[in-house]
DNA sequence: TCTGTATTTAGCTATTTCGCTAAATAGCTA
DNA sequence: TAGCTATTTAGCGAAATAGCTAAATACAGA
């Protein structure tokens, strides 16, 4: 897993922006509305995002709609839970 | 989880800081063995590891022991793979 | 109390990160 | 082409981060 995982994880609204796309795909804008800061500075998010290969972006016309690497996200976790041994039992959901 | 547990985790030092616990309680000085690093460089993610719960020192005579919060640890990644929706089945080990 | 060892704190610098606004780019429709 | 919408890029400032050296602190032993 690239060091860039870790670093794109490390902020709690790309934290979110990835818990929004587990849902679904979204536009820039569509996700834009559940975040106060300002669309340049999500875009920059979005590009952290894609450089750790967590997201991916494809045009669609006027709007670029981005969708989670659900697998890219899956192996990055595991691999911290190996890399700290960390067995694993169950598990329920949600919390930040 | 606290958000200091993710910009913990986000620095390379301080996962291989992690790693060497995992397997056992160390000084600050045999940890520093392992890095190129200066002590008080090291000191300083000691105690970034430290606000997070993610470790606890112990003053032992002349030297500070720190021990790993396996739990804190734990619990920190199981946060991650729920607020993910991440399922899980087996695991091998190591990788950086 | 003096000396030595272990570790942290203070203070500095360089780099990175995150937020903003303004401007540029990309694509649509008329 | 002109005008509109969606998104990114450029450029700037403030704050955080990580590194260093020097100094301070904590403890042990003579």
């Amino acid at each position: 897993m690239a060091a860039t995982v870790y670093k794109a994880l490390a902020d709690p609204t790309r934290r979110r922006i990835l818990q929004l796309l587990r849902e679904r795909d979204m536009t820039a804008g569509e996700l834009a509305v559940h975040f106060e800061s300002s669309k340049p500075t999500l875009s920059r998010h979005f590009s952290v995002l894609s450089n750790a290969d967590l997201i991916q972006g494809t045009r669609d016309g006027n709007r670029i709609i981005y969708r989670l690497n659900v697998t890219v996200l899956e192996e990055a976790l595991l691999t911290m839970m190996n890399m700290f041994s960390i067995e694993i039992v169950g598990g329920d959901k949600n919390e930040q």
